[in-house]
DNA sequence: TTGTATGCGTTATCAT
DNA sequence: ATGATAACGCATACAA
């Protein structure tokens, strides 16, 4: 997997520039610095010879003097998917409204991967936040002791620090808006694989709860891409027709589902109504645009920045709660 | 803009640990790093020290050793603009490759904020690359001394290292589409600042080139957002009525035209036709689809990767050129 | 198996 | 205005 590394040219140190210039490190480092005390003509020369050798200060040995730098590491799971866009940007806000750096790993929703991100994160970086893939990796997380925010994945993470969502809560919207409009036979559109989702078993409890003709057969899993939906869509049409709402994962899905809707020549809202989650700027784009359950991510971005300051400064914050919304777009 | 920074609690050091432990240093490094040479009860009391004390290795401490570590900075200017996610994808998996970490700058499109990411990112990572508003935060970033793989930014960046885009080529596939479809009168949706700008330019010159009816004043600048299109592309139309068909700077412009064309009571692409650049998977999801400019930008960010790496070994990279082609949809 | 000494590159403190 | 010295926290070579 890793390319072989280029035997690195290796870096000019403030030595080598005292050397160059006649000068001791001290006064490279007040030159660089544009410290007061040192004279204009040093400076010159010292600036000049730093140049020559291209020189620039090892952040490290610079971090291990001044303690101030704060590094986010942040774990999303593939930033294809718009809802991650959306989310970084809150964070990014808020880290720099507080000086933080982000870097960011992409596990492309392979929990290996987010295990090796989460290692490489606790290394590189003070403190992290993300979604994670399962217990497990929480798991993992709490073993390497690195303080993370968790972002509420859909399965239960305890009373884990972080941002949860009132996933029942925006269910219950979704599906009492469909009943509402006169939907009794529904369907869903998973984009999760553990079958204890909150999503999924929300859901089912729900439009059980409401006496609505739903049951495990009702719910097609479908990996989270527009194609995943439609093709998912097909599926539950196939199996259960006469379906006349579906509720989906997210937005994404949601997407795909009203293609595929389409594409089955069915008319969306008339014949078959969707309702998304998340509420995503992308579900105002397609036509018809997506009714969706809102929840504000950017928001629960920069909380999730603020529960990991909390982290680092010792304390251990509550989880924070989003609510949703219902967003009435056209498609449902 | 900078909240006050907590009074971090200072954090234990190995020190700490081999103290509480009653080891020396050495004892500690060795358990924590999983080394071999160490008596497994040794190992046990150790380890159980420093989960006590909370003990994480400083990423500082320990960089300054093993020299290995690479961070790249992306600087991108909005992480909202679906454009961005999709570079940051290819960036992610070309660092992934390489094992390089990487940290995000988002701009928000505002110089001042690009100086600022350039000297943070000069602090923190070993190699830079983005896109830069001006020769201006170009100059800035030379005279920091980081080493930069410079994206095309749309203006001349002479022989700066990093990534092109055949910019001419693209325009002109799209221009030359519109004219081989018999749209004689064209309008442009310009979402750069900047008048010597390349797809503006490119888009006059070939315009004139093939006869067509297109002045300075069929170009309409316009915020690179859904909305920012929409607008435009309205008063457009109300400045030069007639117009059949309209080229924008890019895919988010080209979804608000044909939003706008479509609340102006216009069909697309019948009445007027729109073709976009970049090719984003956004294009293909609204109705109708976008006719586009495709660039693989996923790509974009591997080379620029590349070009990063390049530099890194103290080598100066020729500028590669991406080459666009056209993707025909249903907008034109 | 464990400890001692040394150095990574920088800045702060205190001299000069 | 400049320089010497000591830290920052860790890992490695070497000694015990």
């Amino acid at each position: 997997m890793n390319v072989s590394p280029e035997p690195r040219a290796k870096r000019a140190t403030i030595e080598d520039v005292a050397k160059l210039a006649g000068v001791s490190r001290q006064t490279v480092s007040r030159a660089v610095n544009d410290k007061a005390e040192i004279d204009a003509e040093t400076k010159r020369r010292v600036l000049e010879a730093a140049r020559t050798l291209n020189y620039r200060p090892s952040r490290f040995a610079r971090g291990l003097i001044r303690q101030d730098t704060t590094t986010l590491g942040l774990i999303i799971s593939d930033i294809g998917n718009p809802f991650f866009p959306e989310l970084a940007s809150g964070v990014l806000r808020a880290a720099q409204a507080r000086d933080w750096q982000v870097v960011l790993y992409d596990t492309g929703e392979d929990p290996e991967r987010e295990v090796r991100a989460l290692t490489a994160l606790a290394d590189q970086a003070d403190v992290g936040a993300g979604f994670l893939h399962s217990p497990a990796v929480l798991a993992h997380a709490v073993r390497l002791g690195v303080p993370f925010a968790v972002l509420d994945p859909g399965w239960d993470t305890g009373s884990a620090p972080g941002v949860g969502i009132d996933v029942p809560g925006g269910v219950r919207l979704a599906v009492e808006h469909l009943a509402a409009a006169g939907h009794r036979r529904l369907g869903m559109v998973d984009g999760a694989d553990d079958p204890r989702d909150k999503r999924r078993v929300s859901f089912l409890a729900i439009a059980k709860e409401l006496g609505l003709d739903v049951d495990e057969d009702a719910v097609e899993r479908a990996p989270r891409t527009v194609e995943g939906g439609a093709d998912a869509v097909r599926a539950l049409l196939a199996r259960r027709p006469g379906i006349t709402g579906v509720f989906t994962y997210n937005d994404v899905l949601a997407v795909g589902a009203v293609r595929g809707l389409k594409a089955a020549g069915l008319r969306v809202p008339q014949d078959c109504a969707v309702v998304g989650f998340d509420g995503l700027p992308l579900g105002e784009l397609v036509e018809p645009p997506i009714t969706s359950v809102y929840v504000d991510i950017r928001r629960m971005g920069e909380l999730a920045v603020a529960a990991a300051a909390e982290l680092l400064a010792g304390r251990t914050p509550e989880p924070v709660m989003m609510h949703p919304e219902l967003r009435v777009r056209g498609s449902a």
